[in-house]
Parts: C-alpha cells; structure tokens; sequence
DNA sequence: AGCCGTATCAGCCAAAAGGTGGAGAGACCA
DNA sequence: TGGTCTCTCCACCTTTTGGCTGATACGGCT
C-alpha cells in the first residue's frame, strides 16, 4: 500500500493541529508538512511534493486560497486540492472549482469523510460534503442563477464596501464593465440595489 | 501542581480534536470531555464537573453558544467558560461577557494563548485575544463611537438593503432625517459609504 | 437658566449608482 | 460554421446617495 503525503494550510494552529492528529491515525496517510497562508503552501508544496493539499480558503492576510488554488495548480497539475473550510458558499465553490480543487469538505465534517476525500483525491475522484453537493445540484437546476466566474469575484469584493471605481482598478477593467457586471448580479441574485445584493451575499453566500 | 480539567464544545470534529492535541502536551493540563452542541455541553458538564469549559459561539442548530453560558453560569458558577471562536463581532463579545465568559479567544490564537487562557481562568483572571482586547479598549476610549438606539434601528434596517425613502416610511420619518442619521452612522462606523456600512454593520457588529 | 445629546427637518450641489441599448473579442461546443 | 457564453467596453439619461450648512424641538444634567 503506497502512502499518501498530504500538506495542511490553515491560519488556525488548532485547526491544523486536529487535521494532523486525526490523518496520524491512519495507516496509508502522512501529513508531510503545515502552512499558515498562501505563500508559505506554495514554499512548502515546493519542498515536500505532497500528493494532496488540504486547505482553508479565508487566511488572514495576503494570498487567499483561491488565489494558492490556482498557483498551486499551475506549478504542479498533478498535485490534487481539497478545499476545506468553514462556510459553503456558492461563490466559493465555483471559484474553487475553477481555480482546480479536487474537493470541498467543510469544517463540521466528520473524520471519515476527510479520509475518504484524500483517498479519492489520488484517485482523481471529487469528493465533497453534502451541503456542498446539495448547492451544485439546485444550481444545475437553476443555471441562469449562477454566478461566473468574474462575476463572483466581483461579488467578493463588492461586500467589502467598494465603489465601482475600486471594483474597475482592482480588477483591471473600466467602470462600464463593472456596472455590466453588477447588473448581471443583482439579475441573479434578485436584487435590485448594491445594498440588497451586499446583504444577501453575506447572509446568503456566506461571503465574509 | 494541581490538574486542570478542560471541556471543550465546538461542533467541528477537527477543533475538538486539534485542541486536544494541543492541551494533552500540557501536563497540568486535562480534557475530561467534548460535546458538539449547547445540549452535549450541559450534560458533559453535569457529569464531568470541568474546571474550565472552552466553547465556540456558533454551533449549527440548536442552542448557541451564548445560550449555553448562561445555563452553564446558573448550574455552576465556579466553573470558568472561555469563549474560543472565529470572529471578533462586537455584538458577540459584549453578549458573551454579559452571560458571564471569563475569556475571549480567537481561533487563530497561538497555543501558548489558550494554554494561559485556561490557567487564568482557573485563577478568576479573565484572557483574552489582542483583537478582542483591543476591540473593547476602543470602545472605552471612543464612546463617541458607539451608535445612539435610533441609530442602531435605522443601520439595522440599513442592512435589509433599503433605500433612504424605504428607511423614511418605514421609520416614519423624513428622507433628509435618514441622511442625517446615516451621515452620523457613517462616521461612528469609520467608513465613508452605504455599502461600507452594510458591510461592516454584518461583520463586526453581528447584525443578521 | 444654560448646555448638551438626540431626533427631527430643509435646501443645494456634486458624485455615485442604476437602467437601457448596443457591440466586439475570445472560448467552447454542437 | 454557427450558436452560445463570458468578458470587455461605450454613451446617454435618471435616480440615488453623500457632503455641507444650516435650523427647531425636547429632555436631562449641572
């Protein structure tokens, strides 16, 4: 039986601490290393080749994961993702899943679902937590109610308060773009105000 | 040396497990039992008498966190509750310290941070994490800056996504009171727009 | 009685946001 | 090849919001 090494990213000491304890107990799985943010996964999937990384998406300061997702992703494709984090939002989701991970476990999982999402995981399988299945099965229903891409991203920083001239220099497009886009979510979202669409994307989208 | 009994409460199995972990290389230090809800904790505490009980503030359904303290502080008073969680809203410091927590931890402490967390507490001194401790040192310096009850009504609609007629009809008050309470709210929040407002309203101030 | 905080309202102006309609480029797929 | 999706951009116009400077009224505190 071959082992599967495994690198932990999490700001949260207890949260890596309780991933290595509970991986340690399992024969065919070794936790090769530990990050606390983006830059340090990227330093340390360099140095320890895991065959999975297990990783938060919200970390403090600097990268966030989506961003490590992609890097990560582009440096060695071969390398599987798994996305492991507090909160399921639909916008996380698909940026994750766009960004190249392999699966989406929440935080309340229980241990053998982590394990079987990093054996799938080698295997090529997606595995993810039911929550998270349940919200991309209602979405393959309702296509026309989901975000792209772009548009989530928007989103994003759209609940930190930003005008539309922040949103067009922070993401290198013209304030007409951004409008555009805004339109296109407050279609999807049913709102019809920034105020209504920033209120359901922190409540709702659990974006934070 | 006396041993110091440890309950910890948190519905994610990683926490429980990585605080575990963490605490178990302390040799004064004992965790005697976990629960995954308010419910769980109440009996885990009847039946193992903890010194201090570690709790999360969020716990999927049922009884919250802050719900718990107050029943654990009825049965027992002498037992010390820390709480241990994400975020660092205002709305749940306050509210926590008003049930009767002894500390405030963040989940992105530092071990040795928990650790004199959960000694002091044994001692009746009160811990808590730089951001939390800062938050409400703030608030004693500034009390310019806390929001009058009008004020704290009309930034709750606010985050409804209501537009300054909606918030005047509903309030039963002008168009140009609505501005003048919302340039004040702006100011004791520190930001500069609605949708800053609205963010911040949700996140630090726990509104939802 | 005078002061301060709170809540109410007005007018004016500049800036931002939203609505409408249109359009081109690139990717992807049938 | 043609259709569809996504992302990008523009112009024009209306509505909304925010900044500024005022004002009145009520209650509590000194």
């Amino acid at each position: 039986m071959t082992t599967i090494s495994v690198l932990l990213v999490d700001d949260h000491t207890v949260v890596r601490s309780g991933l290595k304890a509970l991986l340690g107990t399992q024969a065919d799985i070794v936790v090769v290393g530990e990050a606390a943010s983006g830059e340090e996964a990227l330093d340390a999937a360099q140095q320890h080749s895991p065959a999975v990384v297990l990783m938060d998406l919200a970390m403090g300061a600097g990268m966030d994961g989506i961003e490590a997702i992609k890097q990560l992703r582009q440096r060695n494709p071969r390398q599987a993702v798994i996305v492991f984090t507090t909160y399921d939002s639909d916008a996380d989701i698909v940026r994750a899943v766009d960004a190249g991970a392999m699966g989406y476990l929440l935080k309340d999982a229980a241990p053998e679902e982590i394990f079987a999402a990093v054996r799938g995981a080698v295997q090529g399988k997606s595995v993810m937590s039911a929550p998270v299945a349940s919200r991309l099965f209602q979405q393959l229903r309702n296509p026309d109610e989901v975000l792209t891409p772009r548009e989530a991203e928007l989103l994003s920083l759209l609940t930190q308060g930003l005008s539309n001239r922040d949103l067009g220099k922070r993401l290198f497009i013209s304030e007409a773009t951004v409008k555009t886009h805004l339109a296109h979510i407050y279609a999807k979202l049913g709102v019809e105000t920034r105020a209504a669409a920033i209120a359901t994307a922190i409540r709702r989208e659990g974006m934070r």
